[in-house]
Formats: structure tokens, sequence, C-alpha cells
DNA sequence: CGCACTTTGTTCGACAACCGAACAAAGTAT
DNA sequence: ATACTTTGTTCGGTTGTCGAACAAAGTGCG
């Protein structure tokens, strides 16, 4: 016990396929009892087609494990009450972990996405892995000791890494992007020293995960979510389902061209959207621009971070929200054609620029709908995220939460904290 | 019988869900002898994971219905020689149809994509519905009439159309493309005059299919395939499938910048995709850059069309090539972003650029691969379709028979024509 | 209030898909 | 020739599911 594998991204877990049965329809009935907050008997045998009996059956199997529970009767609908059935959202808890490129958070979840404990840590992730480590040991110990129903198991953890993940070492960072991380299996002692599994994936991927389930994109199958923070990434979400592409890469939408005769990029294009919206290329903008905005309170602030120039804006100032509405204009250029091509129902912005609310979200749309086909995309709601710096720590534990809906084995397996 | 509703593209068949069982594995094993030109029940136990008892069982059903039959004794491993099955080809026959802004096409099939019959004629579709409708009955009727193997059973009618495809109202065009088309429930007829279902899809979707099962893009399951005609479209293939967006309208490509100080374009941006590598916007380039190659071999012709410009590429003539390498290049532009966000496994261009070959790739290549990013897209195929004209008809014949391979029993249905 | 009708959830017999063991047929290796 | 392997079938048993029947607990109308 206690020695679980990496779980890939990808499939979080590769059922035999040979037992189709009440596996599986324990798995259905599980997810319609977490979905409706109060549901009977009947109602799942008329949505899933599946006889009472036979959904009865399932319930049996359910109500022993201890995930769902029988809470009273519900209103009549002509004929006898039907007994309310209610998942038990406390009955065990998720850690969901938040790697950046300068922090490290903790987040401690029960299985309806709340937020029970947290903790959050700024720290150089690039130069120093052995530091992550011993953090997020502690970290993960000191959130799980302040979670409040004491006493529930841990089910299993989620982490969010801001580097691609290959779905075949997921374990491992980019050693394009950290080299100090080279041949590290980064994650792994964790889900053994808990004895759970371990899901790892991307941010931009998780922060579309926790929008789709607890953000603005709820009831969007086909959705992005923008995550600007010191780059440009995205998560896609299609047909209800992270969109992962040929090798598990997808999200890079740094490089979409937005002026063709723009500055020359590292990729070796030219007004890549990267050159326009990342936290050091706003910071650039912003110190460029001082000149010509002698009265801006930027003027004597050296040096010149991110977090200036978002207070700046949010306070008015001129120069911010110029350099504001610049990068908004470019995102939107951008996210035009993705939407008219993909033909999406939403947009979630997340990272340093959705903190902006509508001082981006004006400009945004602006740019975005006057550029987008009649039908397509004129319907695309383009948001900025709800969620905080907590979304990603809460889409991995989420991550951790569907991958035990689809198969109620995982919800047996944990050890007891 | 002969009541076939129009099928939408989106779910060919939607089965009941409740008998998941022999009906299932009859669908998985006949495909996976489609699949395999020659396979035996053992290979079948081996690749499903189901028990030879099982698997012979349902053989033995497809054996009845004719689709599959047995061929011979294979090479033994060892031990007794297995029995080879082989799908027939030529149980059943499928029209394909491809209805173009200018054309009409109708081509039939057999089970293997292969094309027996084809009919091919100008016709101004736009102004025309009813010379459609008339054309449509006439090309059917000869092309089922000259294919090869007589008395082979239709089994369905793929069509494709130039524009996109709502999922719930499959039958009618965009009025906003074809306002003549407005009211017409395009191509339900046609069902119900051969008694067989109508798959319904747009074009650039149906060159998608047809690439993925037959032409560049076999073993390719994240592709796409760009079709530059008079417009600019897309069909996308995520994890196999053709994937459609929230609304069914996904692939519109021809708005996406590639050029943010270009020229205007009818959508309200600036240098979109379109403006350079339409049909117009060729000729128009090429008129446009007469004085300055007077050599050309363009120059006395009058007027100038698309056909022209073409065949001037393929014979090394400069102004042609200088307005095909422009276009490659802005192409390439935009297919660098979509490469690096959607982590492609490879794309095939189609249409009348399609058609340039070496001429237009190796601009292409050049443009697009030196704007991606290592590991990502490094790896992305990008070719031109060696399908020909036959292409969407082709691909809308093999939705048919993709239809029918997910489910046995629509090979049951087809009357005798 | 009483009686007919509905709805819910359980019990029980039946059925279909699937498995595994056993077996015959037809091979290969030595 | 003998021992072992592979293939495909037969047959009994397990499992998920259904439908009919039923008891429990409602509603609604005369």
């Amino acid at each position: 016990m206690g020695d679980f594998p990496l779980a890939s991204p990808a499939a979080p877990a590769a059922l035999d396929g040979r037992r189709v049965g009440e596996r599986r329809l324990r798995g259905v009935v599980l997810e319609l009892v977490w979905r409706h907050e109060s549901i009977s008997r009947a109602d799942i045998s008329r949505i899933t087609g599946r006889s009472r009996s036979t959904v009865s059956e399932a319930v049996a199997g359910l109500l022993d494990t201890g995930l769902i529970r029988e809470a009273g009767a519900g209103r009549s609908r002509g004929g006898r009450r039907p007994v309310i059935l209610r998942f038990r959202d406390d009955a065990r808890v998720i850690l969901g972990v938040d790697i950046g490129a300068t922090h490290v958070s903790v987040a401690v979840t029960d299985l309806r996405g709340r937020v029970l404990a947290w903790e959050d840590r700024s720290h150089d992730v690039r130069e120093d892995p052995e530091g992550v480590d011993a953090l997020l040991v502690a970290l993960c110990d000191r959130t799980l000791a302040a979670r409040s129903p004491t006493g529930s198991k841990l089910m299993g953890i989620g982490v969010g890494m801001p580097s691609p993940v290959d779905p075949k070492r997921p374990g491992r960072m980019s050693p394009r992007l950290y080299p100090a991380w080279r041949g590290r299996d980064a994650f792994g002692a964790l889900g053994t020293r808990h004895g759970v599994p371990v899901y790892v994936d991307n941010d931009a991927n998780l922060g579309a995960v926790a929008e789709h389930w607890w953000g603005n994109a709820t009831g969007s199958d086909n959705f992005m979510y923008v995550k600007a923070g010191s780059g440009v990434g995205a998560g896609i979400v299609v047909d209800g389902k992270v969109y992962r592409g040929a090798t598990g890469v997808a999200g890079e939408i740094g490089h979409v061209v937005v002026d063709g005769s723009g500055p020359p990029c590292v990729c070796g294009s030219r007004g890549c959207l990267a050159t326009f919206v990342g936290t050091r290329a706003l910071v650039a903008r912003a110190q460029s621009l001082l000149q010509r905005y002698p009265g801006s309170a930027l003027a004597g602030t050296t040096p010149l971070t991110i977090a200036d120039v978002e207070a700046a804006t949010l306070a008015g100032d001129p120069l911010a929200l110029a350099v504001t509405h610049e990068a908004a204009r470019y995102l939107g250029i951008a996210l035009a054609g993705i939407i008219n091509l993909m033909n999406l129902e939403s947009i979630v912005v997340g990272g340093h620029l959705g903190r902006l609310g509508e001082h981006l979200l004006v400009p945004l749309r602006d740019a975005a709908l006057s550029r987008t086909l009649v039908g397509s995309a004129a319907s695309c709601q383009i948001t900025t995220s709800q969620l905080g710096p907590q979304s990603v720590a809460l889409g991995a534990a989420t991550q951790v939460l569907l991958g035990a809906l689809a198969d109620p084995r995982l919800f047996q397996g944990a050890t007891s904290r």
C-alpha cells in the first residue's frame, strides 16, 4: 500500500474495460448524486434510463462506501415520497498544489471544491528544486493539520506546474525552461509520503479545470482559459475535457502573431502575443512610456514591477491604462482568430491581466468581438477569472476529484492520514 | 421503410445505450476486420481482450450479415493455423456528393474508399438551387448505374456543402452566404428517393475526413485540413474525430490575423488570412504586380483567373511564383500560431493552393516551422493534398462508412437500388 | 373520510453478454 | 513418433440488467 505511480494527466485511471457493468454504473450514479445537490433513486433511474431495480443496487453499493447518504424524504410527485440521496462532501479531502515560477501554494479542499486550508509562499522555484521539496512537505503537513473536518481521509494530490507536462513523464519539468530541475522526478515523493495517487498537469490546464467546475466557465464545454503570467499560456477545454494535442503540450498561445511587423520574438517570428502581454513586456512598455506621461504615479518607482503597473491601472493612472489597453487590444486580436477557428463558447482570462477586471475587459471585448463573425463568436463570453490566486491549486484538487468520480474504486484505496 | 431523417453530422446514430453488449462488440469486431486486411478470431481476441468464445460468437453473427467472410487459413504461430477473416469491400456502395460554390460532383465508392464512378459538373450553385436538385438526381442515377459491381446495395449518402452546417438543421445552407437557398431543406429528398440515410457536413470537415482515412493524415489523430478555395476553411480533427466547436461551426480559419497593419477585411479586422489567400485575393495580387513583371506569361491574359495563376506557378513564371510565395508566407504565419496552440501532428493543404505542390510547400514550411517552438511543432508535418478533386466527395462517403462501422445495424437497413 | 390511482423502492425470476475450462482439430519442434 | 502450441467451439456459470409483482406511502376526488 502507498505505492501509487505518478498518474499521467491524460489517463487518470485505465479501467480494464472488461467488466463494464456495475462498476461503470456506480460511477455514473456517483457523479449524478454529486452534481445534483439532492436526488432520488427514481430520478437517477429516469436520467440514466436504467431500471429502478438496477439503480437501487448501485445505490446500495455506494451507501456502503460512505460517499453518499440518505437524507430524509423529498417532495411527493403524486405518490410515495422519494428518499433523498446526498453526496458527502466531507468524506475525503484533497491536496491541491500550485507550483509557479516564483511561488508555491497548497490548498486542502473537500469534495465540493471548497478550500478548507491554504498556504502560499514566495520561492525561487526555477533555481532551487531542493527548497521546493522541503517547502512542499512542510506546507502539505501544515494545511492538512489545519483543515476543519478532522479525521477525513486524504484521497489524492493534484499538482500544477509552470511547464508543459509530458504525459509519459509527468513528474519532469521542461529542461529548457527549468535547467536546475533536469533529471528530477519532481513530485513522486509526495504521493508515497501520503500513500495516495498524484496527478500532475500544466498550470494553465488546471486553471481551465477550475474555471470549468467552479468559475466563469461553468456550463461551457468548449472554452479557453488564458493565463497571462510571466509567460502566456492557455488551457483549452473541448467537449468538457482538457484538450492536450498530439504530444500533450497544447496551449502555447504566446506565439500567435498579432502584428506581422512587430518586434522580433525568441521563437523566430515577429509580433508574437508574448512580446506584448508577458510580465516583462508590460513592465518594459510602461518604462518606455514614462517620458510621455510625466504625471504618472509610476514616474518615481524604481525598480518598476508588474505589481506596480497593476496597482496603477486599478487606480486609473493614465500611463498604466495605456499599457493595459494596448495589451488588451493585442490579446483581443489573438483571441478573435482563435474564437473563429475553434468556435469557442467562452474565454476566461486569468493571471496578472485577469486581475484588472473591466480595465482589461472593455478594450479586450472591443478588439475581439469586432473581429469575429456573426453567429460563431458574437456569442462568445469573455470574462476575467473570479477565482483568484487559488485557481490553479483548486483545479489540481478538482482533477483528483474527477478522477475518483469516474472511478469510485479510487475512493476506497485512500489510507487515513 | 425509406423514411430516414437527415442525420446531423455530429450524431450519425444515437444508440439507446441500454444494451451495450453484443451489438457493441460486433461493431468493434467489424471495425477491426475492416482495418486489418486480414485477421483471425484469435487476433481479435488478443486485441480486444475478450475471450475467444465471445469473439467467435460475434464473428458468427457478422458472417451471417455477409459483411465479412472466411478466406482460407493463415500462417501458423506454432500451432493450428488460424482462419482468416476479410471484410467484403463490395458488400455495399456509398454515394458521396460534393456541392461547391461553382460545381457539383458525385462519387460512388465501395466500403474501402475506392471510387467506382465519378461525375463532375460546373454549376452556379449559389444562384440556382432548383438546378442543383435536378443535377443531383441525374448525377446520382448515372453514377449508380455506372458502378462496377452491379447489384450491390446502396448503404447511404454523404453530402459536403460549401457552408457551415448547423447540426440542428443539417439540410440548410447559411442564408448569409447563399440567400437563394433560404428556407430550402436541401438534401432530404435524396435520402427518401433512395431509401437510405443522408449525412450532411461542411466541405472542409469532409476533406479532413478523407485525408484522415485515405490521404496524407492517415495515422494522425490531431491534424488540420486547410481548404483554400474561393474562401479559406479548415477541418480540424481532434482525437481522431472531427472537431465542431460549441455550435458546430468551427474551422473559420480565414480571419486569423497575419498582419496587424494589413488591408481591412469584411470581418472588421485588418490583415486577415482571407485577404491574402482567397481566390479573389490571389488574382487581384497578380493583377497588381503585372507592371513589375512585364515579361510574365500572365501579362496578356484577360480576364485573369485563378486557373491562369495556378498554371503559371506550375510553369515557373516569376510573377505567379511571387504571388504564391507571398500567400504561402502568410498562410505559414497563421499555421504556426495554430500549431503551437493546438499541438497538431500534421497539416494538409487542399483547394487551389494545394495543387501547387512544392511551389507552395517550400515557402510555407519555411514560414511556419521557423516560428514554432521546439518539441511542439518542429515535428508537425505540412503537406499538400494528394486526393485531388474527389477529396470532398470521398470524405462524404467515408462519413457514411464510419457511421455504419460504428453501428452495424445500418448495414441491414439498406434497400436494393 | 374512504377509495382509486400514483409514485417509490425492493424482491425475484429471466435473459443476454461474457468468461473460463475442457476439448477436438490442426499445426510445429525435436 | 511424441510432446507441446495454437485455434476455434462447446458448455456451464457469473454478472449486470430488465420487467413484473408487490408493499409502502403518498395524492386527489366524490
